[in-house]
DNA sequence: TAGTAATTATGATTAATATCATATTAACAA
DNA sequence: TTGTTAATATGATATTAATCATAATTACTA
């Protein structure tokens, strides 16, 4: 992890309108000078469970995984996200720790806002904490709708759901490289490595997708769309 | 549902501190002005996914669980909540509508505040929106935490599980009266009626629990901690 | 670039769970 | 109280997924 060099600051921030919109001249300065934005590279691990959580997260460039490790060892991804994505923010406000670990699948930059600051912007800016209320509500929504939906399904409609989710919410298209082994979709739908792959091998067989190394095609979205729905 | 006689007031509520030790006489009119409570007899519906939200609300009598309904009609239970619990609170800031169902499971009181009244509150004190962070932080976490405990287990650790959650949780003791069928109970752990029924009977067989029709006994408490953790 | 480890892949077998069938008991309403 | 429905119960069978085994391929590293 290195810390990054970029000028830009929230004010310029693609993503502003996401949260910091809500601000004043001074309030922006507080939270730039409160900012640290830093850089992991692929496998590298942003924070671990139990770490002691000192600022808010905002992934800004990459993609991460949430996940806890159960006490056979094995991982449990909690979900996947993307820029925009307050990474940090199911805890900072009734834990003291982290009660996930957060990972860089690719290379990924972080901003990082100590929590004092934030905190202290929640409690004197009315607009500001409502607009915290709202992304952090949703963040946590989906983490719940998700785990919905995959318990409702068995291998194949599970499989088919990620492949919906990579293409529909990651890299909006059909084609795309996995960003994830196969052992890590087996994490996040609570499946064996095993099956995961040979669920895989059936959608190629059947024509509903096609594999290139990590590349995936999606060749039939509605049979997927289907097998998502049913199985 | 009827609307509830008592004189009670959110000053006077004994779970006054869970949120409402922030307000300052005032604030406290506008509550108490913009609440009412409703009571619902067991299996009544409180709320049903897709219900306009107008309202938080606040849980101060009985028991109720929050669910969700498949699209082959096969309903999912997220959570089993208590009197303290804001059970409208993952929805309210990020949602228009309710994203579940929320039913009695007995005779249940519920304290409903006016939207707006509450998030006025919060964009006008900071104290009190910090408070609602933390307590909806928690309600979420507690959601995901147990859906992550449940993943990872077969239907023996699951249902030690569930056992140990009522009497630590909700009951407080060894000895309870299920406030759910064993339907329900599959419903929260992902498994079918019968085989919650089958590991119930073998408990039994196994000396684990007793039961006595909807009463049911933790005679080896050390072995049902056991088998959560490793089936 | 050779060697090592991780990932992908597939088959065979075992274990877990769902489904189907059928009673029995409990709860509830007419 | 009786009829009706829901809940509990248990066995047999089918289905699904996990485990074990082994190999090929890819990625990483010394």
């Amino acid at each position: 992890m290195k810390t990054s060099n970029d000028i830009i600051n929230c004010r310029s921030c693609i993503y502003r309108n996401l949260l910091y919109d809500k601000l004043n001249d001074k309030e922006y300065g507080q939270v730039n000078s409160a900012r640290t934005e830093y850089i992991y590279q692929r496998g590298e691990l942003i924070k671990q469970e139990g770490d002691k959580i000192k600022s808010f997260l905002y992934l800004r460039v990459g993609l991460v995984k949430l996940f806890k490790t159960d006490h056979f060892g094995k991982d449990h991804i909690l979900s996947i996200n993307k820029p925009g994505d307050f990474i940090s923010l199911l805890s900072i406000f009734s834990n003291s720790t982290y009660k996930y670990s957060i990972s860089a699948l690719e290379e990924t930059h972080v901003c990082e806002v100590a929590l004092p600051v934030l905190k202290n912007l929640v409690a004197s800016n009315g607009a500001f904490a409502l607009k915290v209320l709202n992304r952090m509500s949703h963040i946590s929504d989906t983490i719940i709708e998700n785990s919905f939906r995959i318990n409702q399904k068995q291998v194949k409609g599970r499989i088919a759901h990620i492949l919906l989710f990579l293409a529909d919410k990651i890299y909006h298209g059909h084609t795309f490289r996995m960003p994830i082994t196969r052992r890590e979709v087996g994490e996040l739908i609570s499946m064996t490595t095993e099956n995961t792959i040979r669920t895989l091998s059936e959608f190629k067989k059947d024509g509903i997708i096609s594999m290139d190394g990590k590349t995936i095609s999606i060749l039939d979205y509605g049979r997927l769309v289907k097998v998502s729905k049913s199985g």
